[in-house]
DNA sequence: GGCCAGGTGTGTT
DNA sequence: AACACACATGGC
């Protein structure tokens, strides 16, 4: 049994923490002088690239950090994924440009309500409203002395009591109806997010999409961020220019057809490939690590 | 100032 | 099944 303690460090290798916490996953994270700041669940959090992995310092004492090696994902076999992916060359160039990056192991309901809140919007601004949702209705959790007030996301039932209008004040704009219907069906228990890791993607996908605002995007994003299914392949407009442009270069494909294609063609770990696929993108057209956003 | 953003809902062919 | 359009808001 280990002792309370609020820092602890995971041995792992070939994790890159930056690209990981700053590839459009989550939108919780703050990049400062040599690491990062976020909350996970209920607590304040700061990592940090070590020369074993990864660091981390807490707001309070913790006894067992299980939730952070699941949330990071340290013990996920990155080698045996990237083994998976088909040999070709779109795939050998992504995979080159984002060495280390990894998915993380985030909670349902956040990013079930935070991909409700990203379409159409830029990542920068998805931060933004979710960063405003939380100081409002967010819990506030435990912070080191001297850090600024730290909040936790708001629950589906804290938001699903938030009048519209008021909603819309934190500028989610047409999203605020179908952000607080669906958190108002989770609360209600009529969709059940822990039950969608263990039924097939197909049916997962079903029940996801009867929420409002979700489609087949954010159902697989939801799926593929936090409930570990491994074939969901979100595609966004970014991932859409990285198949046109590397996969279909001659000829227009529509939107439909590229899933279909994605559907056989990355194999096992194919949501994996997606996020390297869409990091790769992201980071050659210069929108990621530029100082000052 | 126009184009675009980790899309979805609704209505038409 | 495949398209067209509206929908808020703000970065660039």
């Amino acid at each position: 049994m280990a002792a309370r303690s609020t820092r602890h460090e995971f041995a792992v290798r070939n994790y890159d923490l930056a690209a990981t916490l700053d590839s459009g996953q989550a939108f919780r994270w703050e990049a400062r002088a040599g690491e990062w700041t976020g909350i996970v669940g209920r607590r304040w959090v700061a990592l940090r690239q070590s020369e074993a992995g990864i660091e981390a310092r807490t707001g309070e004492a913790v006894a067992d950090w299980r939730w952070l090696a699941d949330y990071l994902q340290v013990e996920a076999d990155l080698a045996a994924m990237l083994a998976s992916f088909p040999d070709d060359e779109p795939m050998r160039a992504a995979v080159a440009a984002c060495r280390g990056l990894r998915l993380l192991r985030q909670d349902p309901w956040e990013c079930l309500a935070s991909f409700i809140l990203s379409s159409t919007k830029q990542i920068v601004q998805i931060r933004q409203i979710i960063g405003e949702l939380c100081r409002r209705y967010g819990a506030a959790v435990a912070v080191p002395a001297g850090e600024a007030a730290g909040f936790a996301f708001p629950t589906a039932a804290a938001l699903a009591r938030v009048p519209e209008a008021e909603l819309r004040d934190c500028r989610m704009g047409f999203r605020a109806p179908y952000l607080r219907e669906a958190a108002r069906r989770v609360a209600a228990g009529e969709v059940k997010l822990d039950a969608l890791s263990w039924i097939t993607l197909d049916a997962a996908r079903a029940e996801l999409t009867r929420l409002p605002g979700v489609g087949p995007k954010v159902a697989d994003c939801v799926l593929l961020f936090s409930c570990g299914q491994p074939t969901a392949f979100p595609v966004d407009v970014w991932v859409m220019k990285a198949l046109q442009q590397l996969y279909f270069p001659r000829r227009r494909v529509t939107l439909p057809r590229m899933r279909r294609f994605a559907a056989t063609h990355f194999g096992p770990h194919a949501g994996y490939a997606q996020q390297y696929l869409f990091h790769y993108m992201r980071k050659s057209a210069g929108r990621v690590g530029k100082a000052g956003a």
